[in-house]
DNA sequence: TTGTATGCGTTATCAT
DNA sequence: ATGATAACGCATACAA
C-alpha cells in the first residue's frame, strides 16, 4: 500500500545506519563487502520496496544498457523476427532495446538518430530506410564510440559492422535453379531502388546466371516496382503475361511480389509450375500458404538480428576497443517447393 | 571531427557568457528569455554540437518519455501491428518506445516489469503472457501512478485500462454467420487458456449462438489446442473430419488454425465450402492468400496499439488525476470470403 | 529577462 | 570493510 514514496539508497543507509555507498557496493554484490552486510542490506531493500532507478545509475555511468532498433517498419514478417532476435539476444544480456520506426522516409530516420543519440543507447542496429542514400546521420554515432550495426539493407560504403546476406549469390542461385528446371524466359520483378544495394545485388545475380548459362537478357522481362502494393504487382505481372513473348520463370525479389504473381498467373489459367516456375525471397510464411507453394531463398531474419545484438554486446563489453569494422554474412539457401519444381 | 567530448550546457554557458539556467531555458524556448538570446543559444548549440542528454533530463523531470510494452513475442502478425500502432503514436507525441517479449512466460513477464519499472518508464501497455493468472506484478506501476493499459489479453478483474475486443460479440457473430450459409453441425477449434479470458470468450459466444438457433452442443466438435503448431492442429482437424458426424462448418479462433484446417480438408476432397464452410479470427495476411479466401473476424490490431497509447499519452499530459479506469471496446465485422460463402 | 544554487539517485574516488 | 563526498547533465525555485 506504498505511495508515491521513492525508496532510495538513503533510505536503506538512514534505516541501516550504513553509508549509501556501502548500500551501493552491497546491493551490486561487490567483493569488497562483507556477506552478511549484502545480506542485510538486499533483504531490507525488499522490504522496503526499494528499487534501482536505472536513470540515475546511467546517468552516473554513463552508459544506458539499452540498444536502439531503427528500421523501415516493424510489421513486416522478415523485421519483426529480425526484431525477436536482436530483443532475445538483449533481454538475455541485460540489456533493453528501444524501436523506432522510420516508416522508410530518409526525414524521419535522420530525426530519430539525433533522438537514439539523445537518449544515450549504448548501441545501434539499423536497417536503411528505402529512401535513405548518404548516411551522414550516422556519423554521431562513430564519432561518439557508440558501436553501429548496418543490418540487411546497408549502405555500400561505410566503415561500420554489417550483418548481411550475399543477396548476388543469392540471387544468382535462385535463378539458376529455374534455369535447372528447364526455363528459358526468366523474369524479374523486383523494387525500384536507387540506392539500396540489396535489390541490385539480387538483380546482377540474376543477369549473371542468365549469361553464364547463355541465355538472353530481355530488358522487357524485368520490372521494377514503385512499391510493393497489391494492385501495381498486379498490374506489373499483367503486363509481363501479356508479351508476345512472356515468361515462362519468374525470380521475384521478395514472396509478396511472388504471390501476387501466381495469383494473376492462376487467374489467367497458366500452369504453375508446368507453364510458369516462380521462386521468390525471403521465406515468408506465406509462401508455404500459397497454392502451390512457393519456391524461395531463406533468409535468416532471426538470426541476422542476433548477431547483430551480439556484434554490440561484444563490443560493449571489452573494454579493448578492435577497430575492426567488418562484414557478417550469413547463409541462405534454395528452398524448392511446389511453385517451381518440375521434375 | 569531434572526438569524446561531450558538449553540455555549461559548455554553452561558458561560451556565451551565460547562465547554465539560461542555456537551458532558451533550448526550450522558454517564454521568459528573449528570442535574441534563444536564436544565439540555439545557433551555438548546433556550432558546438551540442547533443541534449535525455538522461539527465529525465532524472531531473522524473520521467523517462518512453513508454514499455510488454507482450508475448513480436513476431506474430497481430501483434507487430498492435506495436505499429503504439510506435507510430509515441513517436508523434516525441516518445520512445521499449520492447519486451515475455515468450508468453509468466516467470519472463514478472522480471520483465520489475526492469521495465527500474527504467523509470512513464507508462506501460501489456498483453498478457499465456501463462499469467496472476497480475500481482503489475501493482508496482498502479502503485507509482504509472499508466498502465492492458490490450488484448487483458485480465478479468483490474482497476486500470484496457483496450479489447468483444470477443463474446465476435464469437458469437462468426458463428451466427456459419449457421446463415445453412451449416448445422459447426465445429470450434480453439486455444486452451486457463486463464485468459479471450479464447474463452469467444467460445461463450459460440456456444451462444447454437443455442439461440436451436443447434445442437457436441462436445465432441470442440477442440482446444496446446500449441497452435502445424501437427497438432493438423491432428486436432484429422480428428474432426473423421468423425462419424462430421462438421459442415468450423469456426477457429485464429486464423492459422483455420488456414491448417482448410489445407487439412483440401487434401481430404473435402469441398470448401459447399461441404465445408470455415471462418477464422484476426484478418492475418495469410487469410487473403489461402485458396478459397479465408472469412475471418477483422481485429484491429494497430488501432489497438494507437487507442492505448493514446491513453497513456492523455493520462501523462494532464496533470488532472482522473481515476476512471474505463474499458475501450473496438469495433470488430464478420468479413465474409471464399470460406464461407455458400450464395 | 537573466543568474545562483540546489537536487534528481547513483557510483566512484579517496580516505579511514 | 566501510564512510564522506563529488560528479554525471539538466531544470527549477528563488533571487536579482
Amino acid at each position: 500500500m506504498k505511495k508515491n514514496t521513492e525508496v532510495t539508497i538513503y533510505d536503506l543507509a538512514k534505516k541501516l545506519n550504513l553509508a549509501t555507498s556501502t548500500i551501493s557496493r552491497a546491493l551490486n554484490s561487490h567483493h569488497s563487502i562483507s556477506q552478511k552486510t549484502i545480506d542485510k542490506v538486499k533483504k531490507a531493500a525488499t522490504e522496503m520496496g526499494y528499487r534501482p532507478n536505472n536513470l540515475a545509475a546511467s546517468l552516473r555511468n554513463k552508459k544506458t544498457k539499452t540498444i536502439g532498433v531503427l528500421l523501415p517498419t516493424i510489421a513486416q514478417p522478415f523485421l519483426s523476427a529480425l526484431i525477436s532476435g536482436v530483443e532475445t539476444t538483449a533481454q538475455e544480456a541485460g540489456y533493453n532495446v528501444v524501436i523506432m520506426q522510420s516508416h522508410d522516409s530518409y526525414e524521419e530516420e535522420v530525426n530519430l538518430t539525433q533522438s537514439l543519440y539523445s537518449s544515450r543507447v549504448s548501441g545501434v542496429i539499423c536497417c536503411l530506410a528505402m529512401e535513405t542514400s548518404d548516411t551522414a546521420h550516422f556519423k554521431i554515432f562513430t564519432d561518439n564510440n557508440i558501436p553501429l550495426v548496418f543490418v540487411d539493407r546497408v549502405p555500400k560504403h561505410a566503415d561500420t559492422y554489417r550483418v548481411m546476406i550475399d543477396n548476388y549469390a543469392a540471387g544468382y542461385k535462385a535463378t539458376k535453379h529455374l534455369i535447372d528446371q528447364g526455363c528459358l524466359k526468366i523474369a524479374h520483378i523486383t523494387r525500384a531502388s536507387e540506392f539500396g544495394n540489396i535489390y541490385s545485388e539480387r538483380k546482377k545475380g540474376y543477369l549473371d546466371a542468365l549469361k553464364d548459362n547463355n541465355l538472353q537478357i530481355d530488358a522487357k522481362l524485368i520490372v521494377n516496382l514503385k512499391s510493393v502494393s497489391y494492385e501495381e504487382t498486379e498490374t506489373a505481372a499483367n503486363k509481363l503475361f501479356n508479351l508476345k513473348n512472356p515468361p515462362d520463370g519468374i525470380f521475384a525479389a521478395g514472396d509478396m511480389m511472388a504471390i501476387i504473381a501466381i495469383q494473376c498467373a492462376k487467374k489467367r489459367g497458366i500452369k504453375i509450375p508446368e507453364e510458369l516456375a516462380v521462386i521468390g525471397f525471403n521465406n515468408d510464411p506465406n509462401s508455404r500458404i500459397i497454392e502451390p507453394n512457393l519456391s524461395t531463398i531463406s533468409h535468416p531474419a532471426e538470426k541476422m538480428g542476433q548477431a547483430s545484438s551480439e556484434i554490440i554486446l561484444k563490443n560493449l563489453e571489452q573494454s579493448t576497443k578492435d577497430d575492426i569494422r567488418d562484414i557478417t554474412v550469413l547463409n541462405t539457401e534454395v528452398l524448392v517447393r511446389e511453385s517451381s519444381k518440375r521434375k
